[in-house]
RNA sequence: GGGGGCGUAGCUCAGUAGGAUAGAGCACCAGAUUCCUAAUCUGGGGGUCACAGGUUCAAAUCCUGUCGUCCUCACCA
């Protein structure tokens, strides 16, 4: 492939500081994770293209930026022809600035065109495995909003990844084991006796809400009230409970399109003796010890007793104190289960892992970095996406809720109310490490402070063009595009110019959004090309010959076709979110 | 008290792993539609990037401290 691409440049400056240091250079690509040395230029004044790097490196090449900056001019002064440089400058304390031919611009689309729906994609992973763990919510309950963002940061990395050439599990961690569990069968078994007129528990109960009555109906239409009869009924009641909540979850994981490979149970840990296992291994290699834990400092009003257990020595790994694995009555804690559940992750050959968590797990995220290092000497690392919280608002109110009365908002009940796909697209439309608001008026609204919608009907007005054309020529410009053949030649004005140069970023963003999991900004860039497009839709308002459809018929088709590899982009990265591209809106 | 996130325009937030004159939406003011979808666009005002030091040719970005705010803190998951 003799792609015609910002690449080039890089390769070309590695060249030209080849032939003027080899020993540097050799160590330049050894130490560098990221060869990209060349910028686009969002200001014009500083050409099309632009580079730090003689001001980087000038320290390590002992010589001032401005000497070196000048090698480079006079290595790319003798490619000039080849690479569309019009302009060679040196500006401020070093930059290179190039300022190319538009021909060059035109090139990009032709790239552009010949890979259409792969555009934007590099096979980064080469097929090594990724496992993307998100959600991961306790099944004691239906979700609530707050899990959803989780969910389709989750969901959006994987799909990423998944593009960028990992072989990716979406995975979702069942946390059916332990002491939640056990109210939860306590909970039902509750309503379950209130049903069936035996004896009512003692105790109040933890879980209460519809589908607590729903899982002892089942039971009791089952069992009628016969059910203390069987002999592991505490299992009936469990296994019941957890199939019917994860069902819910599925169910409301379904209304925005997110789909598990596998939802991984923690009970099959310690059915299968992993998490001991996993345990002896880490003894072994000194990671665990039997000892005493500091008491924490200025909680004495708590009654805690020291004692000795087995501890991971997470502060081997930064971590601020050390982490027990055992309980007082000899079982393991949450976060030896959590260990062996990544020594299974690691052991089914993962070598990428990202976790998706919410904020108030932050305090967890060293402990376990800690142990994936131990288990794995180093080799294999985990990333954790932290999520702030979701805040539900209604026309500025606050929604109150509880999660103690059951009182919360369902991501199903919210995307009855919205659709899927202002959800996610608002979900998506912040960092993660930000809490963001969310307000069931403002993301209905169909225009103003809506995004979703703007970039949606970008990609609307797009086909809308197109429809027409195809009416005013009885053709089928889509289902033509392959076979045609544009040079895009005739696009000069600089609004398009600028448009194409905001379209040959798209493969460095999603790059870089790889890199650090920042998948919002992938939203922000679509808003910012639909922005882009809008402009120059309105440019065809005050001036005819800016409109697409012109009287100059190879004009009309390169513009025709310039705007289609727009839409191109845009329905990319609106896939790659989850959200919908309708032509027609 | 320890740990972590955040602090950018009146409001809500971006800011391409340090770069050139800090951006967008909303709100406010003034305009654009006989014509490809006005769910759109054009122009205008609006900033000590919380504060103070430090590193650097270069800091909103990295480091230290202070203040404000949110989350979190032993064998809960």
């Amino acid at each position: 492939m003799s792609a015609i691409t910002t690449e080039i440049f890089n390769q070309k400056l590695l060249e030209v500081i080849l032939a003027h240091n080899k020993e540097f250079t050799e160590r330049l690509i050894e130490n560098s994770h990221n060869q990209t040395f060349f910028e686009i230029t969002n200001n014009s004044e500083h050409g099309d293209l632009t580079t730090n790097f003689a001001m980087m490196h000038a320290k390590s090449l002992k010589m001032n930026p401005i000497k070196l900056a000048e090698i480079l001019v006079d290595g790319f002064e003798k490619n000039k022809k080849e690479l569309f440089i019009k302009d060679i400058k040196i500006a401020g304390p070093g930059f290179l600035n190039l300022y190319l031919d538009e021909s060059f611009w035109h090139k990009t689309l032709v790239y552009i065109k010949s890979n259409l729906k792969g555009y934007g994609f590099e096979n980064i992973g080469n097929g090594s495995k990724a496992n993307v763990e998100y959600v991961s919510a306790n099944p004691t309950g239906p979700l609530h909003i707050g899990h959803c963002r989780g969910a389709i940061i989750g969901d959006v990395i994987a799909s990423l990844y998944g593009k960028m050439g990992f072989d990716v599990t979406r995975e979702y961690y069942v946390n059916d084991a332990g002491g939640q569990i056990e109210q939860l069968v306590y909970s039902v078994e509750s309503k379950y006796r209130e049903k069936a007129s035996i004896n009512p528990n003692e105790q109040d109960i933890t879980y209460d809400g519809q589908y607590i009555n729903d899982i002892a109906s089942e039971l009791f239409e089952k069992y009628r009230d016969l059910l203390f009869e069987e002999t592991n009924y505490n299992k009936i009641i469990k296994d019941c409970a957890i199939s019917h909540i994860l069902n819910l979850i599925k169910q409301d994981l379904n209304k925005v399109n997110i789909k598990h490979d596998i939802f991984f149970s923690e009970a099959s840990l310690l059915a299968n003796d992993e998490i001991s296992k996993t345990m002896e291994y880490l003894k072994e290699k000194k990671y665990i010890y039997w000892g005493k834990l500091p008491l924490p400092k200025n909680q004495e009003d708590i009654d805690l007793e020291q004692r000795e257990q087995d501890i991971f020595a997470s502060t081997m790994f930064g971590d601020d104190i050390d982490r027990a694995v055992s309980k007082e009555d000899g079982s393991h804690t949450y976060f030896a289960s959590d260990i062996a559940y990544h020594q299974n992750k690691i052991s089914r050959g993962f070598s990428k892992l990202v976790n998706i968590w919410g904020a108030d797990h932050a305090g967890y995220v060293k402990r376990l970095q800690g142990a994936v290092s131990a288990l794995s000497d180093g080799q294999a690392g985990v990333d954790v996406v932290l999520c702030q919280l979701v805040r539900l608002f209604r026309d500025d109110k606050p929604v109150k809720m509880s999660k103690r009365n059951n009182d919360y908002v369902t991501i199903g009940e919210v995307v009855d109310e919205v659709g899927s796909d202002p959800v996610r697209f608002m979900m998506l439309y912040r960092k993660s490490d930000a809490p963001l608001d969310f307000d069931f008026v403002k993301v209905c609204d169909k225009s103003k402070e809506n995004p979703v919608f703007y970039v949606q009907y970008a990609y609307a007005r797009i086909h809308s063009v197109i429809r027409n054309w195809n009416d005013e020529n009885n053709q089928d410009f889509i289902s033509n595009f392959n076979r045609l053949e544009v040079d895009f030649n005739m696009l000069n004005h600089s609004q398009e110019i600028a448009l194409i140069k905001k379209m040959s970023y798209f493969p460095v963003l999603l790059k870089n959004v790889v890199i650090t999991n920042d998948v919002h900004r992938i939203a922000y860039y679509l808003h910012d090309l639909a922005s882009d497009f809008h402009a120059l839709w309105n440019l065809g308002n005050d001036n005819e010959n800016m409109r697409f459809i012109t009287s100059d018929d190879k004009k009309t088709l390169q513009r025709l076709a310039f705007i289609y590899l727009v839409s191109q982009i845009i329905e990319t990265g609106l896939d790659l979110l989850g959200v919908s591209y309708p032509e027609r809106m």
